[in-house]
DNA sequence: CTTGACCTTCAAGCATACTTTAAGGTCCAT
DNA sequence: ATGGACCTTAAAGTATGCTTGAAGGTCAAG
């Protein structure tokens, strides 16, 4: 398969895997004499699991190091509950971050619908913020 | 005022008062005869006002843009207002984001906790993901 | 008069995840 | 044999908000 199939079957780009091979998420393919690309079908699946671990939150890095473990004939699987552990911290601390910036912003918001355009004096520059 | 001393009130640093200048967010300040900028009061108040909208989240984009309304001498408040009722839409949006992804996350996790590492197929890299 | 703290400009670097561009080679159909 | 789709590499660009570095000028104290 070459890369602008295997792209299209991961519905990305050749540019894409060709940046996922530099960062060591795609191992290096076969070569036609040419000096084409050649993947197997495994490469679907790679590529199928690199799509969840992005949409689990994982950084590119993260994964590429799960792949690494992997490819070395490992097993990642404590290191991946490792990682799904720090992304819910993670994800909580980024909830709770955006809770009370909605909060605040709220309340400007408010604060904006009662205040009369008046308020915005030179030195306050404007009462809304 | 040298910029140095406006960095300490405002709690940043010289060299985002310079960025922040060039991004228009600063008005150039007048000059010392050895070429300093030299700042008045009133620059803190507007590093206070650009910290209150960064602080909701607003881009250096948009807060250079209100500070130009105000310093043409208009009055910013319509434009503020839409900038944060915008914000409460992307707010709203990240947090609902952010839900769905903690739900995925976590029961990837629980599934973490109950397979056992052989799972860890070849073909499948792996399970918890 | 020298040392050190502080100032100046312009350019480049950082982090993330890609995309785009340039210049060129390959392959299949017509 | 020629056109077009597809492939190759290396390098640079994108977005955001700064920081850092290089090379040099200013100023007050000792």
């Amino acid at each position: 398969m070459r890369i602008g199939e295997l792209a299209g079957k991961a519905k990305t780009r050749a540019s894409t895997l060709r940046y996922y091979e530099e960062r060591g998420l795609l191992q290096p393919p076969e070569r036609t004499p040419a000096g084409y690309r050649n993947y197997g079908d495994e490469a679907v699946q790679r590529l199928e699991f690199i799509d969840r671990a992005r949409a689990a939150g994982l950084t590119l890095a993260q994964t590429a190091e799960i792949l690494e473990v992997r490819d070395a004939g490992g097993s990642p699987c404590g290191h991946v509950r490792d990682l799904l552990d720090r992304r819910l911290v993670e994800i909580d601390e980024q909830l709770e971050h955006l809770r009370l910036l909605r909060t605040s912003v709220a309340e400007l918001r408010a604060n904006a619908a009662q205040t009369s355009p008046e308020a915005c004096t030179p030195e306050s520059i404007c009462r809304y913020l």
